[in-house]
DNA sequence: TCGATTGTCTAGCGATGCTAGGATCAATTC
DNA sequence: GAATTGATCCTAGCATCGCTAGACAATCGA
């Protein structure tokens, strides 16, 4: 058994490699730059070994989207617990939020922006991304007020957010004054 | 010179044509199967005529671009003017808002998307896209409350908007529950 | 009527995502 | 220890993409 094992150890260990790889390639270079020709060569395997770990192009942004849902879980309660009161926590998620966004542009393309292949908002939704949500409202439920659902608070304050990141780095918003738009959000949206 | 008139008359029908055709063909089917060859086909010319119209594929995405901005400031500017109160207004800006990006999904990723090579936010900002960010300003800049920039406010709002509206439409925001989400952002952000 | 200009097309370049089919190497069986 | 089997990987290629060079034809000014 001991050599099936060494090789889907091998195996595995070649998906994160791809994964990785794509990711960092992304980050650098943009998107339309992560090509199976690249991102074969820069694993040194030939392209289509890629397709053995991943139908297409498609599932190898999922797989980037997945990591980085995980990861913006961690930072989006790591920023909550560092807060005293519920509006210090949904300023710091936000401005968490936002940075994330800013500091891993690729990531956070193919969580929201690109086509990884995904279920969102649904039962078989993969549990990394359900988990982020869930992160964002642990924070922002308890502000949603009275008489208005959690689930329907997290959505809006959420979809807040991804449009001031979207339209901040497509150029549509100027870069500046981002602080003081966090504070407008924070103070009006959030019932304290 | 009536013939150089004609045939100047006849190359802005065709330009015209082109951007029609690029934009019905990117309703029906989304913008990746609007290629350069099915649109070359569409409009019966050949590949090249669309270059001595355009630089590119991208200078045809913002060409659609500027006819949507134009249309969207009408649709708003109507949206506003057939409501009574502030509330009502920004209600019904809102839900003009949203009812025009998943009436029209290509355009709106050609606006706010998509990379149509238009400088957005700038002073050479096209005037289409200028308007229609007025004409959204022209509602919300009432309600944006005291020592709040108006500027500031519209932007803050129309990214949260954008968020409903693009997450929405990605599948990333079960597309139930559109009006409680209305409710809620323009209750809570309006100053009223 | 003739040369020049303008307009349009055919053909092709490099690059894309993806796949078929053959080669190679290791594990298994006799 | 040799032969067979099966998994693994690569070379080569397909159709399609955005875009362009160069040939050809129609039109214009003299």
């Amino acid at each position: 058994m001991s050599v099936q094992e060494r090789k889907a150890r091998e195996r595995a260990e070649r998906e994160r490699l791809i994964v990785a790889t794509a990711r960092e390639l992304a980050e650098q270079q943009g998107w339309d730059a992560v090509t199976t020709r690249r991102l074969a060569e820069r694993i040194e395997y030939s392209q289509p070994v890629l397709y053995s770990h991943f139908r297409g192009k498609r599932e190898i942004i999922g797989a980037v989207a997945l990591e980085g849902a995980a990861e913006m879980a961690v930072a989006m309660r790591a920023a909550a617990s560092g807060a005293s009161g519920p509006r210090d926590r949904v300023a710091a998620l936000a401005r968490a939020y936002l940075d994330f966004a800013a500091r891993n542009p690729a990531v956070y393309d193919a969580l929201f922006q690109l086509d990884g292949g995904l279920a969102y908002a649904r039962e078989d939704t993969p549990e990394p991304l359900k988990d982020a949500f869930a992160a964002l409202l642990e924070s922002l439920g308890e502000v949603a007020g009275d008489g208005v659902e959690p689930g329907l608070f997290t959505e809006v304050f959420w979809a807040s957010l991804h449009g001031l990141a979207t339209l901040t780095r497509a150029g549509r918003l100027p870069p500046e004054d981002i602080e003081p738009r966090v504070e407008l959000l924070v103070d009006r949206l959030a019932a304290l």
